[in-house]
DNA sequence: GAAAGGCATTAACAAAAGATAAGAAAATCT
DNA sequence: AGATTTTCTTATCTTTTGTTAATGCCTTTC
């Protein structure tokens, strides 16, 4: 039986191999729990309230990471494709979270259940190199966060929103800006105001 | 032989008992690779440019992370004791980090080096506890900054300093306003202000 | 014990951000 | 296409923060 699944493992193994390299057998094993899953724009991937059951991986598309605050939605991340994707408090404690994972636009994603995983970490074959795997992609996580924080610690709003003009214009591109206001701590207002100053130097 | 460090090691055995349960044969192979380490106030555990060797574990004390602004040290996380420490990218890769780590106050602690962790790593008893004892680690440090990007994207300054003051108000004994402010992403005057606002409500 | 340096507070001013509202532009829907 | 949201910009006003500098307190140092 051949699934759309299988369209896309090859691609995907071939990412994988960014953190880690299953051999053909190994393979066999970790794909059995992959799955594939569509989202529309505007699905959710998980909800604050109920506990996040997926790690995900973005084929293509685009997701944001929001809370609220009162009533009013924060985005404090976002994810493209090639990135994972997951509510990793909820997932990895397995109990209800605070955030909503939301499509963007429309998403494609491969996906490991939270007890898939479990199981391919107790299996003789599989459980040293998925433990492994779980340690790099936690680990690259990190580095993200390090570099998030050092940039409200050390920047101001302004030259936050400059350096993401420099180095991570692919975050700009398909990204309505009071979303990325929320991620650079400021309001939809003050980035327009921002992004003025910017593009007019004189006066 | 016995040493200094072996006073300290059953305290820190049990700590570790938080995130993972080693057998005596286990713990015989995972002691080898522990050191002591006092660091007095103001030494650094690890500074801009050269690479973080250490992963360590604080026994007693408190140091701080700062990086260089210009000329101007920016503080942008404590650890005091039981909570590890370390210049993650850098040690990790293993590679030139931009933070210094200092000792705030006399510090006493528990360090793997990088090399011994690779061996345990690689030893065939130790393997598999110790990775999950890194990904552990680095899950924890994960729920940390998940916590603290959110207060900068949903939290004013203000905000954030009551909260600090509710829920972490470990960190606020011992360590200075200045260094605390930066936490925060504000000057150390404006906390000041803060602090007052707080204080006379009325007006 | 006196001097020196570091740290928190306060003040005054400039710059930036938040809040609110209104209007323009763009995207979406039927 | 026309209508309806949604998003972005602009304007006004208030609040907060940054900057710089001065003061007083406390700790360290000799």
């Amino acid at each position: 039986m051949h699934s759309e699944l299988e369209k896309y493992l090859p691609a995907f193994r071939q990412q994988l191999n960014k953190w880690i390299t299953f051999s053909d057998e190994e393979w066999a094993i970790v794909s059995q729990h992959l799955q594939l899953k569509t989202l529309r724009k505007k699905e959710y991937f998980t909800q604050a309230g109920s506990t996040c059951k997926e790690l995900g991986f973005i084929l293509s598309g685009a997701l944001r990471l929001y809370h609220l605050k009162d009533i009013e939605e924060i985005t404090s991340y976002f994810c493209l494709a090639n990135d994972f994707i997951c509510s990793y408090k909820s997932f990895l404690k397995q109990q209800p979270g605070f955030s909503y994972i939301q499509a963007i636009t429309d998403t494609l994603l491969i996906t490991f259940t939270y007890d898939g995983l479990q199981q391919l970490l107790n299996h003789p074959l599989t459980a040293h190199k998925t433990e492994r795997f779980g340690r790099l992609i936690a680990e690259d996580l990190i580095f993200c966060y390090e570099d998030r924080v050092q940039a409200f610690v050390t920047q101001s709003p302004e030259e936050r929103y400059i350096s993401l003009l420099n180095n991570n214009s692919r975050i700009l591109q398909h990204i309505p800006q009071h979303y990325l206001a929320n991620y650079l701590g400021i309001t939809p207002v003050s980035l327009s105001r921002i992004r003025k100053r910017i593009l007019e130097p004189g006066k």
